[in-house]
DNA sequence: GTTACGAATGATAATCGTTCTCATTTGCAT
DNA sequence: ATGCAAATGAGAACGATTATCATTCGTAAC
């Protein structure tokens, strides 16, 4: 339990509502949240949180390196632990589902691509949706 | 300007909107659009067109295959003129330019990958975002 | 332990992009 | 020309996110 840490490197007081948040995203089953996922979540735990500062603190976790954000199709954003390892996403169009790979091969392509056009890649997201081909999808919820 | 029959065979009546959409598309400068850009651009040539007017018409559009849309950071969806051939995104940080690019090595490792993990691609998204690499942003606008 | 002060919070209003509603207008087949 | 369904435009409504601001909390100094 070195969430304190975290958030003291970060510059960030060690708050119930910043302690809450970081202890969802380290224990629940879904990687991926959204602002409204870990408002939910709060509430139906008991913790009397706001919207609002729930949007905060991901945003200044998001700051700190603590956390990823990334934009899917549909509207809203998700949040995951930042685990240091950069990966790209393939999202399940039956379930929603978010599935996370990595490709050596693509990342270097991208890298040439880029310095031919003249460019330094600062970052870049790499979305696939697809139809999961196995019977029943695996992922329904 | 076979534009009437685009829309005909869309099932679309010929509309003054339409068309001036579909002209904007065809003769402007920027190949990438927001609902918004071409908003303010057909009131600047003096068209009293409305804004819902204009999110419908890019819909329709995109849904008859003449447009594709397109979502990067930034909230803003863009759209451009469908030309047939799938291509991928990278945005100047500096200036907001979009540059196209395509790349056979990355898309079949994607299916490669996709295929690995039990996935059917329907559609795909990679979009990099990066710093022009030239003394001068050759972008800037 | 108190205290004090700035940082953090929560309720709510505001914003932004986009979609919906509905009365009016338009395209087009007759 | 005429009629009617389709399309339009103004503005309301919407969902996600951000800003405002009075109140509460964390923590460092006493």
């Amino acid at each position: 339990m070195d969430q304190p840490e975290h958030l003291k490197s970060a510059g960030l007081k060690s708050t119930l509502p910043r302690l809450k948040v970081l202890d969802l995203f380290e224990n629940s089953k879904e990687r991926h949240l959204s602002a409204e996922d870990v408002y939910r979540q709060l509430l139906n735990i008991g913790e009397d949180v706001g919207l609002a500062t729930v949007y905060r603190v991901l945003t200044q976790f998001e700051q700190a390196g603590l956390l990823v954000k990334h934009h899917f199709e549909g509207g809203k954003s998700v949040f995951e632990l930042n685990k240091g390892d950069h990966h790209d996403h393939i999202v399940c169009l039956q379930c929603g589902h978010v599935e996370e790979f990595y490709d050596a091969a693509i990342e270097t392509r991208q890298e040439k691509v880029a310095a031919g056009l003249g460019f330094a890649i600062r970052d870049h997201s790499l979305h696939i949706y697809a139809d999961c081909t196995k019977k029943k999808c695996p992922h329904k919820r």
